[in-house]
DNA sequence: ACTCACGGGACAGCCCGTTCTT
DNA sequence: AAGAACGGGCTGTCCCGTGAGT
């Protein structure tokens, strides 16, 4: 369709016939709302309705409501991970790195409706759908390497104390914010993040080498 | 069942007819089922295999799903808050009282099968069921508040340093070990809450006075 | 239910709970249906808006289309074939008995909307669906038992040549009758059963044994 | 469409175009399936895999399954209808050549799968359909006249006696004829042919001048 | 106090007829 | 002529809640 694929083009911009652009649509729409229902609390019924499609139309492109759910989730989880490891090549400093992370994390915990899906979808999976759980634990897998490499980059540089364990840094994040949104959410006020964000400028003070 | 009920003794203990008993005894089988699988993904069949009672015996004790759901709920909840809370009033010191709230948490992050039942029905409730949720916001309210309580008695008693905001720690507490024990379900490892315990005992550190 | 079942009760009659009364009550309602359009040709839906029973009230009673299907056939051929050849009982004199019942095919070719079950059975399972095809092929026999029975009592009481085959008479009403039921059908008139009546009188008057 | 019918030709021997020779192709084959399996009883996947046709091909040469339908049993009753009253011209006397079709249709019952297309479209068009069920009509009214003028032929040149409603006889000889198809595909046997045969043969014996 | 039959209603997945694009 | 795309109907299953019976 497209001739000339214009650099930075974002995944929905290369050459797609119609049926690859109504899959990628139905995707689109679906995913919040399986990220905002669950699994389980979401009916084709509900993705016919946010679609527009009737059941021939969705069940062409996808198997089966778990197909379905599964792209949907990936979509989701690709969106959500990237908007939080983005932008941070031109910040100058592992901590400054982290911090922007935070910042960007509490300023805008969720791009997708519903909350963040990698905990949505850790949670609705927890009993079967191993799937899906799979495509959680990707998603939190790479989300957890990409803070390691920073506070690793931090050691190698001197910027970060060197008997500072990568890992416990990136699951303290990742936890802090995670639950901090799960409090958010639950009370209706962004305080829990707010208070996230200064523990957690506490925590980074700490790892500091000059601290 | 018990005949004699002691002294002391906690909700369960209090002399019940037949009735009561099994009532009791749905909600308790029930419990660990809806925390698991969540409202939607768990039906009354579930239930009646799980405690051996056909659809009318359970309907003679419950108006409907969702009466039997916020009943498990609760006891539920309260189960997990006491048993975060409790058994604090014999350690000498916030702080110390704060690092045994954690260090319990680590060692035995919840009682009930499925996880956090706090964090599940936050989840879980996100799109409607308000009678659930209002629940899980009582429930996030007693343990918040449960904290804040310690945290401020350390600060009255010097122990801890007067800048500090009680609720921010508890917000921070909560959210971490919350936070730890999503990553640590889904990874199927205890290293995010040994993580999460290491970081919460630095932030500790430097809110204590003399630090 | 009723307490003493009367001498000479029909199927309905005998005790029901209220399960049964509900399937009896399916199975007549839909017994006209699939005689007029056939098993391929009518859907659920159908009986669903006939007897105002949802698909789960339905279901509840067959296991699928093909049983009630089965069930309703059977019970449009049984009320079919007894209408043909009941109350021949007390008419005397083979010839009497066989031009009774070709008037009475003649007058009433069919208790139920949709012509004859057995001829449209025939056609409809022409392919497969074997279970329905059994009942019709019982149901033709059925009736040419009946009507060979009295072709052999008249040879036997000396009214009907003995030279006469009663499979052959027995045969040949049938096939007149049946041919003529769908002749008149098609055409949208009685021309067709009248000129058959007259030929089957010819026919039977060449088999009386003084012709 | 026809633009030089050559002498003799049938149907499909006159010059076609390559669109025309598929479309026939597909009514040919599409003829004994419908035949079969009635309307409703018989998808397009069916056609397809017979014609080796995709969805598009079918749909280029007829506007819906109805038209195929319609043109398959246009088609089917054609060629039934011309076998049971051709070559009759070169048979002597108006008798013989009631008896030679009876002879005929006992041989050859239907030259389609699925037995007499008349009769199958008489049932299954019973419902609805008006269209299929018009060009039944007609079959039934062409094969009746052929065998009227037969009789009438008869009576005129004093052969069959005067008093004999033509339209009778062949009302009979039609309906003794299909019904005994109906039972004899019913059966497996071709036994209720042969039956009707026989009385078919008395009936045309006492409509004989000199009897 | 409990069982079990009963019925309403929603849902998943399949298939079919038809149109549109290539 | 092919085949992708789509609207819509259909079957069978599951689930929730009621009520008669015991």
């Amino acid at each position: 369709m497209r001739i000339f694929p214009m650099a930075g083009a974002s995944d929905m911009d290369v050459a797609m016939n119609k049926g690859d652009i109504t899959r990628q649509r139905i995707i689109a729409t679906a995913a919040p709302i399986f990220n905002q229902r669950g699994f389980a609390g979401c009916s084709m019924q509900d993705i016919m309705e946010a679609t527009g499609l009737e059941k021939g139309g969705l069940y062409r492109h996808f198997q089966s409501k778990e197909e379905l759910a599964t792209e949907a989730l990936s979509y989701a989880l690709a969106r959500s991970v990237r908007s939080r490891t983005d932008d941070l090549k031109h910040i100058d400093g592992a901590l400054a790195k982290l911090r922007f992370a935070v910042q960007r994390f509490v300023e805008t915990p969720s791009l997708m409706p519903g909350g963040c899906p990698l905990m949505n979808t850790a949670i609705d999976t927890d009993d079967g759908n191993l799937a899906l759980r799979k495509l959680a634990q990707t998603g939190l897998s790479n989300w957890k390497k990409r803070l390691a490499v920073i506070v690793n980059a931090g050691r190698r540089s001197g910027e970060i104390r060197a008997d500072v364990e990568a890992r416990q840094i990136a699951n303290t994040m990742i936890a802090t914010l995670e639950g901090a949104l799960m409090i958010s959410r639950l009370e209706g006020s962004k305080q829990a993040l707010l208070d996230a964000r200064i523990s957690l400028e506490v925590l980074l003070n700490c790892i500091a080498a000059n601290s």
